[in-house]
DNA sequence: CGGTGACTAGCGTAT
DNA sequence: CTAGTCACCG
């Protein structure tokens, strides 16, 4: 839990050089191996340890490399101890993979870096030795998402406010901005209020924060929020962390938004060694209040701060690293890094255009398989998609074939609805006054405990300004509630109190299993017959092996509030499939680079609520798309697209254009024109628009780059009308793929009506029909 | 109280 | 298309 010698004052600052230091016991080998092989900016950036210090560090110039050797020097050299260190990363992936590295840089002398983690960790264990400072008890529980929106329902409910007009997740979108801001609501301006049912935002937000407070609890944003109260009303304490921590390391610090920039900023006062390591090219948290401003901005907000800019790629080809320079250079608002690879040439980016989603599937999955047979490795390979929706006719391909993959990212483990119930009743049962747990779970199982009953409870509850718990054990005792409502809210409150009485016994995973059995939960997805529930209790199964792992029940919840991730599993041979945001800091020898269309990629909402600044966010992403790529990257377009059930046809996107010619080559697609086994209706509206695609600049590019001989229906593509319809004539007999023999009854350009014997009338392209 | 069917709004990225 | 909500009925 907290750092036992978080409040031990501070071990004398050791300076480097002094006396004091040179008679340091040195618990590492005073050896510097670790500055091996860096080159001379890296090793610049390792070395310059006081101070504030900005390393831009373009995609695949060994960031880790240098962050994990800072740590290693300043340990080894015995600037500071590991206690005395702060680092800070974003995800648990990367703290974890920094842990880990710096082991192997230094061996395993250093005792575990307690201070390293994600904002959100780090903040929470600082929170959890001050939450009395901010009207908590340090055993606040920590909301997700869902519960933050639930919480919400209630409070714009209770406000008479219209919850279709003015939705809670909307609220909830509005308050995480405003968090991120380092708005309070006291601090709100009055304008921000109004973005919410006529100015009642900044009502529902200060209601939403003291109820908050009654349930002891808070969400993602207040944890640093909450930090920086108690650093600005608290100097005292403040102090205590600038003695505490003699370094601050900060990973991708372009995504940080204000309220960490403020965070930092307060911790950095004190000895004033920050050093932040980031590249404006790949902020693509935007929509997050990620502040590319602060990395922009680093010299001015730390006068004399020393820059160190990576520019030489280790990672990718020539041509990989060309064609990624060339796309983010059409951005305006960057620092401007030219990075360089001694590795000139190697293979040209691809861009293949394909009919559908379907068939991008299969052109993938096929190219992997070439890949495999050459005797590479799926991990390898990996699939970068905009929007993890695009997943499934990847993951419905992979399935048919029987091709090995994993999802990083996706729908998460610890949301999934059976593990928050789950979760919810721990919940409960380590906290009675955890009333978002009880209102969960008090009628899943169905217990017979409806609406209306639910509604007397809390309404009890807020009468008698108790929890929710305390609120049921009382109105049982009277004729409130009745009947089978009765019954079972009693048998609940004897069910949480025997369980309480086990936790003493019993260690977390025992429990556990018990709650789930005796509750009837896992019973419940048993009896369900639906196609899911065979899933949901393997989860609870993985659930119950995550538990296993730890001594304590609040230890393993308060790991599960924030490490949201899952530890990958035994490293078996398989295809990554992630979204582009997931993929920054991974690199791949093959990644495809499917879906990128219009609308698609860039995101048609990204342009429509950020304009240029969004497509701008959109680029870097495809920049950080490009760059994870080591040997080949193969981007791909499709000229249908499923949007909300009903087709539309998509043009290429302009991040195809904007590729320079020099590093990318057109590939045909075999399964696209040519390919039998996958005709489609093709309705009169989208042959009309996909003629009027086909005259993009993207389609003309495409076209122009296609240096391969053209397939039969590219040809067919370029003909005039007037040619194509003397490949078929009406009243001629002809085949279908998908509807089978028919007469052409009328020809117009390369569409034709046709008169199928089973299927009626169609109009289908003439590429998809053969002559019999 | 709970189950069923009709209807409607949402799919953008995530600690 | 899918999940979530609402009205109605047993």
């Amino acid at each position: 839990m907290s750092d036992p010698d978080s409040f031990r004052p501070a071990p004398p600052p050791p300076v480097a050089g002094s006396i004091a230091a040179q008679a340091m016991p040195r618990r590492m080998a005073p050896d510097s191996s670790y500055l091996e092989g860096l080159n001379p900016e890296q090793r610049d950036a390792v070395l310059a340890t006081e101070g504030a210090v900005l390393v831009l560090a373009g995609a695949g110039t060994g960031k880790t490399r240098v962050l994990t050797c800072r740590l290693a020097h300043i340990l080894s050299s015995g600037l500071a101890y590991p206690s005395q260190i702060l680092s800070v990363t974003f995800t648990n992936k990367a703290a974890r993979e920094m842990r880990e590295r710096v082991g192997e840089s230094i061996g395993a002398a250093v005792e575990g870096l307690p201070w390293l983690g994600t904002f959100h960790s780090i903040a929470a264990k600082i929170l959890r030795n001050h939450a009395e400072l901010v009207e908590l008890k340090s055993s606040f529980t920590i909301l997700d998402t869902d519960d933050q929106i639930r919480l919400l329902k209630q409070v714009i409910q209770s406000e008479g406010i219209d919850e279709k007009r003015w939705t809670p997740r909307f609220m909830a979108t509005l308050i995480d901005g405003w968090k991120n801001k380092g708005l309070t609501p006291e601090k709100l301006p009055t304008k921000e209020t109004f973005k919410f049912a006529e100015g009642k935002g900044g009502k529902i937000y200060e209601i939403y924060q003291n109820r908050l407070k009654v349930l002891n609890a808070c969400d993602f944003g207040d944890l640093l929020l909450h930090n920086i109260t108690i650093f600005n009303n608290h100097p005292d304490v403040l102090n205590k962390y600038h003695r505490k921590f003699r370094y601050i390391l900060v990973d991708e610090y372009q995504d940080t938004n204000v309220c960490q920039y403020l965070w930092l900023r307060l911790l950095a006062q004190g000895t004033g060694n920050l050093c932040v390591v980031g590249d404006d090219d790949q902020s693509i948290y935007g929509w997050r209040g990620a502040e590319v401003d602060n990395i922009l901005r680093f010299e001015k907000d730390f006068p004399g701060a020393k820059v160190v800019k990576l520019e030489r790629n280790y990672r990718s080809t020539g041509n990989i690293l060309g064609a990624a320079s060339g796309l983010i250079s059409a951005n305006q608002d960057r620092l401007g890094k030219t990075l360089w690879t001694e590795d000139e040439g190697g293979e040209l980016v691809t861009v293949t255009g394909v009919w559908d989603a379907p068939s991008e599937a299969r052109t993938i999955s096929s190219e992997i398989e070439n890949w495999r047979s050459r005797g590479r490795n799926y991990n390898d390979v990996a699939i970068l998609v905009r929007a993890s929706r695009q997943m499934r006719s990847f993951e419905e391909r992979f399935i048919a074939l029987g091709l090995p993959y994993r999802v990083i990212g996706g729908p998460r483990f610890f949301e999934r609805q059976e593990i928050r119930d789950a979760h919810a009743y721990l919940r409960l049962v380590v906290s009675e006054t955890d009333d978002l747990a009880f209102e969960r779970i008090v009628n899943v199982p169905k217990r017979g405990i409806g609406q209306t009953s639910v509604q007397k409870l809390q309404l009890a509850s807020r009468s008698m300004n108790k929890s929710l718990e305390f609120a049921t054990s009382e109105l049982v005792k009277t004729d409130e509630i009745r009947g089978k409502a009765r019954t079972a809210l009693k048998a609940f409150l004897l069910d949480l109190k025997r369980w309480r009485a086990d936790s003493q016994a019993l260690s977390p995973v025992d429990l556990a299993e018990r709650i789930l059995d005796e509750s009837g939960y896992t019973q419940m997805w048993r009896d369900n017959k639906d196609a899911k529930s065979q899933g949901r209790l393997e989860n609870l199964k993985e659930l119950m092996q995550a538990i296993s792992e730890f001594d304590t029940l609040p230890a393993y919840l308060e790991h599960v509030s924030l490490v949201l991730d899952m530890e990958s599993g035994p490293q078996e041979d398989e295809v990554s499939l992630m979204t582009l945001h997931a993929a920054k800091g991974l690199e791949f020898p093959l990644v495809f680079l499917p879906g990128w269309e219009e609308g698609v990629f860039p995101s048609q909402k990204s342009l429509d609520e950020n304009g240029m600044a969004g497509l701008e966010e959109e680029r870097r992403l495809a920049y950080v798309g490009l760059t994870r790529a080591r040997e080949r990257a193969k981007i791909y377009f499709a000229a249908n697209r499923q949007v909300y059930g009903s087709w539309q046809s998509s043009i290429p996107s302009r991040f195809i254009d904007e590729l320079p010619p020099q590093h990318v080559t057109a590939e045909s697609d075999t399964g696209y024109y040519d390919h039998r086994g996958y005709a489609e209706e093709v309705s009169e509206s989208f042959a009309a628009s996909f003629d009027r695609g086909r005259s993009s600049p993207g389609w003309r590019r495409y076209e122009q780059r296609k240096s391969s001989p053209p397939t039969i229906n590219a040809t067919a593509r370029r003909k005039p009308i007037q040619d194509t319809s003397s490949d078929f004539s009406v009243g001629e007999r002809i085949f279908h793929q998908k509807f089978g023999y028919g007469m052409i009854k009328s020809a117009d350009g390369s569409k034709l009506t046709v008169a199928f014997e089973k299927a009626g009338e169609k109009k289908v392209l003439e590429g998809f029909v053969e002559k019999t």
